[in-house]
DNA sequence: CTAAATTGTCCCGTATACCGGGATTCTATT
DNA sequence: AATAGAATCCCGGTATACGGGACAATTTAG
């Protein structure tokens, strides 16, 4: 008995007519995969592993929806359960799909040439970092290219105390912000920002100035300056910085390097397809 | 046996009769999340980049199905798209997932003692790796234990030339076997097994005898020991190993190794609450 | 340069797959 | 053993996603 779909046919002619910018939402599409998307959302390196109930009250989903939601992402590979009955969290096959990610990036054999030319120009050690929501993962090093297909090492540092990581957040959108912001900002030196205001401003200033700089906030006595790297959306995902010995930059040179560097980091994201 | 479903009713009878013409299955759950990730997984390390059409080839889904899946994902940040009109890929977002997957294992915390023990016990180097599909990714070692929440080195090897990794696939389902085979067996020292069936059956003895072995498959003269670590859910994800340059460790001392390595990854998975 | 073929996007009625209140079962606590 | 609280299951009703097909934007062929 379906009687519920009645629609005049008198209307269909006249749809095609008013195209009206404001009547078509952005409409988000599948309604199951944003609420999918949302519960993923919810575990974070703070919420490591949460129960039905818990995520119901993080969500505002009601218990019956987020429990056949829960099951089918648990089947699918998204979750994990401990046990049969109990709390679940992030499921191993996202660990396998972010690895896929980052060797599926074009970063690797695009910027290697622009990366030696920063090391051979500067005469400094060069990082290549990416941004994975709260540390900038070293990808490549002059010197010692990373390739990420046949074996590696990764370095990561977290975000508020590098040059690459500050150079990244300072771009990125309020809601990536303050989710980073709020897992609290660790300090490893004396002279480590702290104070999620001081981040602020500082990632203001770095926006301003387009170059980003790590005055020994992470290691005692390094000293480093980066620019950020745009993908062909023009999302800055990735940074370039130089570091050297704080007793070998004087103050004087940072201008002068920074502006190489925003120069590769600009030809970095050119040959990824930015503005093409 | 098998009872599919306890509601002999006879007042529903009329109204659906048809329960079981399709789907007797264990139902999977939400159809859609099926198709998403279906479509996640068409993605691969040779598989960087797909068009709606190659998606559709793959999955056998529909154009117009796919194509607002495609659009859902992407705003969701599952996908991320070339440009306007371009090819798909995996979305940056799954690689900060994946990040926080590794960071909240309780494989970090657990298993460190169990590493230390081993490395004085021993007096060689230890490792400890998990999986990602692809290649073994090393999250701890003796004598310098990571700690992925505040940065850290992380190095990965190829798993069919490492122990750690051949401990690892050993237990696999053999789609993800099939998986990894689908993308070749690179050589690296002229011990390394390239041939698929040769290592199908060194991965056969692995689970007869319960430990692996790399006789110089992946560094020249480096020979290790390894065994699998369980999950609570009693699936392998990960495995501890030894390494020892190969004129120190006679074949007659693997048998005694095998069985400290075995009884320490054995004390990890329960540690992590499996059989618990 | 035009035409044909291919590929991406949009529309819409229909069938179905999901929603969520509430009953039921299971586990933890007193 | 009894109670409370959480997880799981059920089922009618309806919102939602499906997919054929039209249209638009490319690319390739002529």
């Amino acid at each position: 008995m379906m009687i519920i779909s009645r629609i005049p046919e008198q209307v269909i002619i006249l749809n095609r007519i008013d195209r009206p910018p404001t009547t078509t939402r952005p409409d988000e599409g599948l309604k199951s995969l944003v609420k999918v998307v949302r519960v993923l959302h919810v575990f974070s390196r703070t919420a490591r592993a949460l129960s039905l109930a818990e995520i119901c009250q993080r969500t505002g989903y009601p218990r019956s929806t987020t429990h056949r939601l829960l099951s089918s992402m648990r089947e699918a590979g998204l979750l994990d359960q401990d046990r049969n009955r109990d709390r679940y969290r992030l499921g191993l096959k996202l660990y396998e799909l972010g690895n896929t990610v980052l060797a599926n990036m074009d970063l690797h054999r695009e910027a290697r040439p622009y990366v030696e030319a920063l090391g051979r120009l500067t005469g400094q050690v060069v990082h290549l970092a990416v941004f994975d929501g709260r540390h900038a993962v070293v990808i490549g090093k002059s010197e010692s290219q990373i390739d990420a297909t046949s074996g590696a090492f990764l370095e990561s540092a977290p975000a508020h105390c590098t040059s690459v990581g500050k150079a990244i957040l300072a771009y990125q959108p309020d809601a990536v912000l303050d989710t980073f912001l709020a897992e609290g900002l660790a300090r490893f030196t004396d002279t480590t920002i702290t104070d999620p205001a001081v981040l602020r401003q500082e990632l203001e200033l770095t926006r301003s100035r387009g170059y980003s700089i790590d005055q020994a906030e992470h290691q005692p006595g390094l000293n480093c300056v980066a620019a950020p790297i745009r993908d062909l959306s023009g999302r800055v995902f990735a940074a370039v910085s130089v570091s050297g010995a704080a007793w070998k930059t004087p103050p004087s040179d940072v201008g002068r390097v920074a502006k190489i560097v925003i120069h590769h980091a600009d030809a970095i994201s050119r040959a990824l397809g930015h503005g093409a």
